[in-house]
DNA sequence: ACGGCAGGTTCGTTCACTGAACCCGCCACG
DNA sequence: CGTGGCGGGTTCAGTGAACGAACCTGCCGT
């Protein structure tokens, strides 16, 4: 969203609208969804988000004020940081699951780009993010995420990467080509 | 969020993405969330919302067009309609609670607003909307919402309308003064 | 000395949000 | 019969954000 520097949304008493401060604006909760899906490079963002530049590095930063993310320097000369979401980060996983699944109802044709597995029973997440076989929610450093059927051909690197089975929150490793 | 003319979001292949292309603009969540409520006419979301007429206008367009509202005609001559939710507005809820959870995770000294049961049980409901003491996902329509500590004192006829304990969905009946 | 790369910043254009003003059909009142 | 009010919009100018391309910087490898 295009939001103003007023922040109209404090005007409602609701914490929904509290919440869309912060990720509300275009293309912020889609760096969060990276962000759990193991992507923490600028670079990797830009690549798989298609996200101009400017905006991105807007959005990195005003995550990690709000304390979404956490600018951490992994090695010094050249000074290179990358981006790792803090637990109120990871707080945001239940409403991304949420959204993802209402989008999936939303064009039934769609075979699912990706699903997500209690890691340690193997058993799909239920429709509101908890394991079916075990019957509570789910961790999101527990849950697998996997390739579904309806992933198309993998362009970037980073889209490469994220194909094989793997870990929410684990860092993505980039292997060349 | 301001989205251009062509979703860049349609790029990803996600079905997050495809969720924020219809409900990722910039009011959108916050009027599905008052229609949610009970809100239904033109007039209640522009004064309870505070939000230009002419967005307004294309949000419920917009929506309606999607299938997440329905524009139903409750009386001719005048002509008037009212925006009711649809099952695929309803399934936002899961999504909604679960922003109003992380909103209030991220300011934890602020009072709720408001909190959500189960009506037939009482209990609060968990950050999926799901009842922590049936262990079930409680239909929308099961749930009770009621004032919290943190409302401020109420301005408009909506507001005031909405302090009533009341369940999901109910439409809003506004008592004059 | 040169090229390349990660991680940005700058800049002009385009586009959506904003608020105020205006419009229209209908009703109620005098 | 005119006039005012209300619900439900549309129109319009101004502004601020998003966009994409170009540019910059620090450091490395050769």
């Amino acid at each position: 969203m295009a939001l103003g520097k007023d922040y109209d949304y404090a005007a409602q008493e609701c914490s929904i609208a509290r919440a869309l401060e912060i990720i509300g604006e275009r293309w912020t909760l889609l760096v969060v969804r990276d962000a759990l899906y193991g992507v923490r490079r600028y670079n990797d963002f830009l690549v798989h988000l298609k996200i101009p530049r400017a905006v991105l590095a807007a959005r990195l930063q005003s995550l990690t004020e709000a304390g979404v993310l956490e600018k951490r320097r992994y090695q010094e000369s050249p000074p290179r940081d990358e981006y790792v979401p803090t637990e109120l980060g990871w707080g945001l996983w239940p409403a991304l699951r949420a959204l993802g699944l209402w989008g999936r109802a939303f064009n039934p044709d769609a075979r699912p780009m990706r699903t997500f597995h209690h890691a340690e029973c193997g058993t799909e997440l239920g429709s509101y993010g908890e394991c079916r076989a075990c019957g509570r929610a789910v961790d999101p450093a527990d849950v697998e995420m996997r390739p579904g059927p309806g992933l198309g051909p993998a362009e970037d690197a980073v889209s490469r990467a994220l194909r094989a089975p793997r870990r929410l929150l684990a860092p993505l490793e980039l292997q060349p080509r």
